[in-house]
DNA sequence: ATGTCGCGCTCTTTGTAGGGCATGGGGTAG
DNA sequence: CTACCCCATGCCCTACAAAGAGCGCGACAT
């Protein structure tokens, strides 16, 4: 490896660095910690927090949701736990859907025979 | 016309019917009326709210925000305010769908009755 | 090279303003 | 007598901020 890959590696941010980044108090960072299990920062044989990359991207995530977005922080704990299945039941829900068109567009047809009119319908 | 069709039609609630209804206090039905803008019930001479059926879906989206999904109140505002109409059309494909789900439920009872057999999908 | 002073950053624990309603008083209509 | 009105005040958590104390590191003198 030509590069060190320590310099790449081994980013990691103080607590005020975050802080200072986001442009929030050291105490909200704490405090988001005891709140939002998916926030744990590694810590320094001292005690001192170093926040990796992910860390970051997550704080990000819980920003965006509580600061942004005006969630509580258990709604947004909720939709920090649940957001891997929750994409994969949107999908498995779509997929239902359209199979129940597919079936509703069907049945139309079927009734079309019969000779009666439908008027079409918005989704 | 068998019916009067003014029981239909005239469905206003009071504030302890749409208390009842989502199992709240009346307090925070007339709290939220002063957050919202859009929760603006029609009253009678008296002075009594009168909850139309519309009023009733701006209270269940609220609701939803708040109690369900866990927005504060100037989030829930804000998705009123600038998604307002999506979120309702969201909230009212829901309940138009689990009016569908249960029609077709039945229909299919009374397919089985016809003497075929259909394999149970999961929703 | 080594005490030590001071400064900046961090830590944990404790304090607190405000958000989000509930409650109580005084009144009206049915 | 009950259910509603309005208004004011009460009040309990939520969501942080501030207080107090402990490292670590460079500067400066010894």
């Amino acid at each position: 490896m030509p590069y060190k890959e320590r310099d790449i590696e081994k980013q990691y941010y103080t607590i005020g660095e975050v802080a200072a980044q986001f442009d929030v108090a050291p105490s909200l960072i704490r405090f988001w910690e005891t709140e939002f299990d998916d926030l744990k920062p590694r810590k320094s044989k001292k005690g001192n927090r170093l926040y990796s990359p992910q860390d970051i991207e997550i704080f990000r995530t819980i920003y965006h949701l509580v600061k942004e977005r005006g969630y509580t922080i258990p709604g947004a704990r909720d939709i920090m736990k649940q957001r891997g299945p929750q994409l994969k039941e949107k999908v498995d829900v779509i997929h239902s859907l359209e199979k129940v068109r597919n079936f509703l567009v069907q049945l139309r047809k079927e009734l079309d025979v019969a000779g009666k009119q439908q008027p079409g319908g918005g989704a």
